[in-house]
DNA sequence: TTTTGTGAATAGCTTCACAGCA
DNA sequence: TGCTGTGAAGCTATTCACAAAA
């Protein structure tokens, strides 16, 4: 049985990643002291609309009560464990140049529950040195250090040439979820998951939207 | 009129995304000396399906020939027309801390179009340092710095605190598109658009994929 | 009242399948 | 034959609108 995933219905895929927003917005509400939410109030500050927050959250159970709306802090755990983060997972970062080493000492992923615990690179310059909280190990080490900490989650930010033959040994040491910065589409084995950074294709985007003054107005790319 | 913009029917935004992928790609195939590719070869690549390559390039004009393919240079030139980076953009960067600092260094952007310009900080430390092939300004500087070198496109790596009113500032002094890092909803007038990039709402879908072992194999986040 | 959860309706996107060109 | 461009079909996602709950 899924536990608390309730519904028989598949949520589309948008949904989930609407979830992250929703948590963090809530999150944001519960530092403030709000106690009580509803799915316009949600909306407004997402400039979303409120069925969409209300069939978006009805996926996965019923969070909130008619005539009330949704308690704060059950909502923000229930997310949390939709989407697994209810624990704290380990992640390495495969690459310690300029983008490594700048994801490594963002403070914010801890309290998301990701904890950054080592980093790879081949420059054996970078080899011992501390970033953040998290120590940069040889290249050799990637599987040992995966396997004896049960990493499940990698962030591939090492140069275009080195990506995918890096994402294999990431594979093959039992990581089933990369964050890619490199652009190029990995090949990865079923059942392992890829999420897609590129910041040039982001940049493209916003120049498409400036450019082409037709169509769009204020437009979240 | 729009030029380059053949097709009456409007391409929807996944369609325009992609644009970038595919361009990504036959820049691949460029620098191996491939002459002409077909949609199928594009869709493979990419993990896609041929009709929807074909149907993303034909919202745009008519690119191919039947019984040849696409010639990839000719492509390439097109693709880059269409989003706009058929010239440089200027980009100014809000914020040199690691991030802001990471993307200054990074080689990747000017071959795609985009130079970045300038650094703004507010901490004094910082500025008059060179960073990349850019400077760090004082925060004050930021109009004047737009507004004569005409910057469209803006990226913010400020903490999430100052981030709307950095936004608020860019806007006002003519910034039409800006690249977020910081976890908020940016509010921008019309016009104007946000491209998001919540690192940490990628790895909540990557926790989201690996934990819900249900449903999907391998997929793209 | 207010606000949820949800079937029904709509809109949007993707895939199919084929005419037409090389 | 091989391949594009594209209507038509099929599928997915969003929005509507309302019954039921507080």
């Amino acid at each position: 049985m899924a536990g608390y995933l309730m519904k028989s219905q598949t949520p589309p895929s948008p949904a989930v990643q609407r979830l992250s927003l929703y948590l963090r917005q809530l999150e944001e509400m519960a530092g403030q002291g709000i106690q009580k939410t509803s799915s316009r109030q949600l909306a407004e500050a997402l400039k979303r609309d409120s069925a969409q927050v209300r069939k978006d959250l009805a996926y996965f159970g019923q969070f909130g009560r008619p005539g009330v709306g949704y308690l704060v802090e059950p909502l923000i755990e229930a997310l949390r464990r939709i989407l697994g983060t209810d624990r704290t997972w380990k992640v390495v970062v495969i690459g310690a140049g300029d983008m490594g080493r700048a994801l490594l000492r963002y403070k914010g992923f801890l309290s998301k529950g990701f904890e950054l615990i080592a980093a790879f690179d081949i420059s054996l310059s970078k080899v011992g040195k501390k970033v953040g909280l998290a120590r940069v190990y040889p290249l050799d080490e990637l599987e040992r250090i995966i396997a004896s900490n049960s990493v499940k989650l990698a962030v591939v930010a090492v140069p275009t040439e080195a990506a995918q033959q890096v994402t294999d040994r990431l594979c093959a040491a039992g990581v089933m979820g990369i964050l890619n910065f490199a652009p190029v589409m990995l090949d990865v084995p079923e059942g392992v998951t890829v999420a897609p950074v590129d910041l040039a294709a982001k940049l493209e985007q916003l120049s498409f939207r400036v450019a082409g003054a037709h169509h769009n107005s204020s437009s979240n790319a």
